[in-house]
RNA sequence: AGAGUCGGCCAGGCAAUCGCUGUGUUUCCGUAAAGAAAUGCAGAGGAAAGUCCGGGCUCCGUCAGGCAGGGCGCCAGGUAACACCUGGAGGGUGCGAGCCCAUGGAAAGUGCCACAGAAAAUAUACCGCCCGCAUUUGUUUGCGGGUAAGGGUGAAAUGGUGCGGUAAGAGCGCACCGCGCGGGUGGUAACACUCCGCGGCACGGCAAACCCCGCCUGGAGCAAGACCAAAUAGGGGAGCAUGUGGACCGCUUGGUCCACUCCGGGCCUGAACGGGCUCCCGGGUAGGUUGCUUGAGGCAGUCGGUGACGGCUGUCCCAGAUGAAUGAUUGUCCACGACAGAACCCGGCUUAUGGCCGGCUCUUUCU
RNA sequence: CGGGGCGUAGCGCAGCCUGGUAGCGCACCACAAUGGGGUUGUGGGGGUCGGAAGUUCGAAUCUUCUCGCCCCGA
């Protein structure tokens, strides 16, 4: 099983950010949004934007990457090829490791169960 | 043992698995570039923080210099530079080790000092004290003068103590202390000493009020700056094709030249113009590359210096990301892990914060 | 990352440069006026001046440090 996270798995510019931002899926809960879209391809695509005001100081931010980062790379092979962008909610930076991988377990579920309906419908 | 004070050091370790960034080597794929795989090496801090100072670097401006504005401010040294550091001086504070101080000038000038108080700075006199004259039953009242010891006000009141002196007093005189000026001695200097002379004292505080004196200072900042540069729109140029009318040349096909200008309104006409195609040019947006890490560098030794620091020798290369890299999981050990994440780079300051070691001081007890 | 600005009453602001009394509007409370309400008039209450040090006799004001918020530069 391939669990590396390259930069090919990344969101790198402005306007693929910009794509998903404008008309994307939801999930959420106390931790994080999860905003994602179909981008076409097989691989998913991962974007993070953490924000200053949930999270004051530059290593609680960096933790919170890399835990998603984490998460990401080890569930990535079971994810379709969708543009995903991760937010931070409040509580996520009072939030231990383990609660926070809880917490995108389930929202990698969601997208998945919820990709393959429409794909299904359509 | 407790309390305190100063200085130095560390910033969880080890193992396994899965990963991230840079880079070297090898292999694969390819004309090459790019890419992929394997493997070696390296990969956040003492504050990376606040952005409070000082520099380097870059662009803009610029003859030198001066003014304005800003900054600094005991002395000497260190440094690329500093508001930093070291050593010293003088104050303040603590029993002490120590700690703290924007610490030049108030006899260059201007200004301010609320309330209270007689008076807040040229001095002056409310209650008093004293003398003289007048007055009154009565040292009661009034007038004139002397005085600044005492009272009271205030944050602050015009040297202090004692003796002499006097009507009462007063540097009025004297002694000691304090102060100022000059000289001397020690020190590079700040300053100290008081062996000496002079001055009876002439000098309230505030310069983090204006200011004066001395020294420093051009402006902006890596989102600086440099380079490459799509699509679309627009600018400039060249060429091709092309309408109408008139004139000219020509036997004809045809050719040449000129005009059809701009704004507003009306009418007529709907032939033409406005238009189309191709190429080139520079400006420049998205985006990308660079700046980007070898440096006032680290470590060791040695020499000079009280010290900050400097000289010499040897040795090492030690993060360079760009949605942004150091992590996750498990096991194990212990002190059970605080504050906290580089973004052009250094030197400081300040703030946050866990622990360890050592020096010194005080208190108590024991020997 | 860099550059700049602001914190004063429940809200929006003045006062700060030139230091001694913190003021204005809206809101709030009471009273008057009305049958009642609104409008209006009169009076009143309410502020650690973001926090901590320093200078000064005295600091919202001057100086330093610190906390929070906002704006600008791709």
């Amino acid at each position: 099983m391939d669990s590396r996270f390259t930069p090919r798995s990344r969101l790198a510019d402005k306007t693929s950010y910009r794509r998903v931002f404008e008309k994307a899926e939801r999930s959420r809960d106390n931790m994080f949004t999860v905003l994602y879209r179909p981008n076409g391809t097989d691989v998913p695509r991962l974007g993070l934007a953490i924000s200053k005001k949930n999270c004051r100081l530059a290593t609680g931010r960096n933790r919170l990457k890399r835990i998603v980062r984490e998460s990401f790379r080890h569930h990535r092979t079971e994810l379709p090829g969708l543009d995903i962008v991760v937010m931070n909610q409040p509580a996520a930076a009072r939030a231990n490791n383990n609660a926070l991988f809880g917490s995108l377990d389930a929202h990698w579920r969601q997208c998945n169960q919820r990709h393959s309906e429409k794909a299904g419908k359509s």
